[in-house]
DNA sequence: CGGGACTCCTGCCAGC
DNA sequence: TGCTGGCAGGAGTCCC
């Protein structure tokens, strides 16, 4: 699943084909993806505008014109394709979207096809269904979105706010970035390349970033890593790992875009630096480090 | 309350 | 070649 970088790459995909665009129909495989679908959920769209479509931590949200906003979230494996219209070839920014029509939506994991009114069809896969989609009405919170932490590529992101939020938290290091109520966005490859970067240790406790009275140099440079970590990601058009592609189902990136993920018994990458990169299981999940040179 | 383990689900791949 | 166990980008829920 998406990270921040992919999500925000899928929905730049998205964003030429739907905004402006008035949903036609909706079709369902199943009643449920992670979370039961509102039982009106296609009688709540079609005939809605996407007014716009944006993105919150990993959650896009689409805004419709009936003052609600329908919100997707891709889970470990879900992805949207993309049909031309009358199976045109249509050239929108730098995606092609060329596949033929006449089976989408058809796959055994094509949950959710949405029709446009130009003949557009955007269907969800997602083999595992850990993703989700909603409807709200605008102004209501919702659960899912409201214990969400700072956006990591806005500046409410900085020394500050981590200082904040790893004073006291006796969590390691890697726990403390993927815990979505700080940091919202960051997930399992990120939060390792982002300590790769900033030469921190994952088992690190988080509060000792946070001991002296004012945040300190260690706190400033893993703002930059997070942020330098995102933003190359979004340039490349998010990573490929597995099943993870792009919207137009073109491989994203390069395989070797990781400096530690994934590269277990290889050696660091740092220049100098000795160091084979480690795998560990920090709560249930893999973590990938350089014992040498994170501390 | 904070933090970690467990859970949902399917596909894939290494190893036997 | 065929089966089995382990592992996978998330994150809500439960339990201590």
């Amino acid at each position: 699943m998406p990270e921040l970088p992919e999500v925000e790459t899928v929905r730049r995909g998205l964003v030429p084909v739907m905004e402006g665009h008035t949903i036609r129909a909706v079709r369902l495989s199943r009643p449920d993806l992670r979370f039961p679908l509102p039982g009106d959920f296609a009688a709540r769209l079609e005939g809605r505008r996407v007014e716009s479509l944006s993105r919150r931590a990993k959650y896009l949200l689409a805004r419709l014109d009936s003052d609600e906003t329908l919100l997707m979230h891709l889970g470990m494996t879900g992805r949207f394709t993309v049909f031309a219209p009358g199976g045109r070839k249509l050239n929108l920014g730098d995606f092609y979207y060329e596949e033929p029509a006449q089976n989408a939506g058809s796959g055994v994991h094509d949950h959710v096809l949405f029709e446009l009114d130009d003949g557009s069809l955007i269907v969800y896969t997602d083999p595992r269904r850990f993703g989700l989609m909603d409807i709200v009405r605008n102004g209501t919170p919702h659960p899912l979105l409201e214990g969400l932490g700072v956006e990591p590529l806005e500046p409410e992101l900085n020394a500050e706010h981590l200082w904040g939020a790893f004073r006291g938290k006796r969590a390691p290091l890697k726990a403390a970035l993927i815990d979505q109520r700080l940091i919202a966005g960051l997930g399992n490859i990120y939060a390792c390349e982002a300590l790769y970067r900033a030469r921190l240790s994952p088992l690190r406790i988080a509060s000792t970033l946070a001991r002296r009275a004012r945040p300190e140099q260690r706190l400033e440079a893993l703002v930059e890593a997070i942020r330098a970590v995102l933003s190359r990601a979004i340039e490349e058009g998010g990573s490929t790992l597995r099943d993870y592609a792009r919207i137009d189902g073109s491989p994203g990136g390069f395989q070797s875009v990781f400096d530690v993920y994934d590269r277990e018994g290889q050696p660091c990458l740092r220049d100098g630096c000795p160091g084979m990169v480690r795998r560990i299981v920090q709560s249930g999940r893999s973590t990938f480090y350089c014992p040498r040179c994170q501390r």
